[in-house]
DNA sequence: TTTTTGTTAGACAAAATTGTTAAAATAAAA
DNA sequence: TTTTATTTTAACAATTTTGTCTAACAAAAA
């Protein structure tokens, strides 16, 4: 019994992502969604059930895909400082296309988060943490808890990212001006969290 | 002809702005927040019109307050650096009673923002701008955009606040661990931005 | 072709949420 | 105490949003 899949069920769960996630319509409804989509609001509920549903598995996704991408960069043969240029690009680029997909997280955790938060793997980080710890006996980075560590460095790539916004108002800079910024940063974060040599 | 004011207008202000902001339920209905309050929901109506309204309202309450508090610090007579020890104690305060103040600023930008962001005083910015700006000639503070610099620092103050939802489990740390990682950081973030002698 | 399976659309029902109106309660002033 | 203005409440109306049901449609299989 093959499935049609003339691919809606997937433009549906990309709309909305792009939707929440990209656009900041965090609350968008199943209509809005559907028109973004270019489908019959009813597709939605017949692929998903209902708007909960829906939300839940671009979340999963969202959720997966990012966390995959991260564990691969820690757990990579790289220097440790070759491994966070990598989480940093990485970041970045998840970041840029996709703002509020934490915010999401967290204003929604009580709802979605609650059951996905369990499936957080925290095996690579805490591999990951353990070589920052290693890095600071060697002097390389500044000794701290490397908890500390690892929020500064999430930090300083996201927040800037969701508060834009925000800044290019606050700031007075231009579109292209604070993406320069943005740009800039990651060279910028490398040099802050890192000692001189 | 003096009005009763039993302090219920107040106290839907303080409730919403507790439930909004600080427990982070961004779409509270407006029978959650007259619940909260204690008050039949019409008074909600009587005093704000609308939701939009009473939102309005706190928003514009919180704003001011914060940019405020802000503003005395960084036109105050001290020094940068106990300027900005100044802003950063004055910031994780807010932080802590009002986590979700700036992410629902951001979700929230397209209906209230707009109106706001033009209200917002980028003078005394613009000067503690400055300030950091000859800081950096004086060689007290790494070389970069100072924006940069501001963006940092709000950076590490606030982001680990909106993600300790997300931080506790991930990292495995009780709420009072957390707390005390949280307290450490205003000493931390001095650390790294400020260059040691 | 007919049947079967899977997909889309329109109409409708149900629920949740907001907003209004008019009346009752309360407290101060005359 | 009556009057008056303000505050609170209850009932209701309107709107928005979600979810369901049934029929139409399309494509592959029999």
């Amino acid at each position: 019994m093959p499935l049609k899949n003339t691919g809606t069920e997937q433009l549906i769960k990309d709309t909305a992502k792009q939707l929440l996630f990209g656009e900041g319509k965090l609350h968008a409804t199943t209509q809005e969604i559907a028109d973004a989509a270019g489908v019959n609001r009813t597709a939605l509920h017949y692929y998903f059930r209902s708007r909960d549903q829906l939300i839940s598995a671009i979340f999963q996704d969202a959720m997966q895909g990012l966390s995959q991408r991260l564990d691969e960069c820690m757990l990579s043969e790289e220097s440790f400082k070759v491994k966070t240029e990598n989480i940093i690009a990485v970041f970045l680029r998840d970041m840029l296309r996709f703002p509020y997909q934490e915010t999401f997280l967290i204003t929604e955790i009580n709802t979605f988060g609650k059951k996905l938060i369990g499936n957080i793997q925290s095996g690579p980080v805490k591999s990951y943490l353990k070589e920052a710890a290693n890095e600071m006996e060697k002097g390389t980075i500044e000794k701290m808890n490397p908890i500390h560590f690892l929020m500064n460095l999430f930090s300083l790539l996201s927040y800037p990212i969701i508060m834009a916004p925000l800044y290019k108002p606050l700031f007075r800079v231009s579109e292209k001006e604070f993406q320069k910024l943005i740009d800039e940063r990651g060279k910028l974060i490398i040099n802050l969290l890192f000692k001189k040599k």
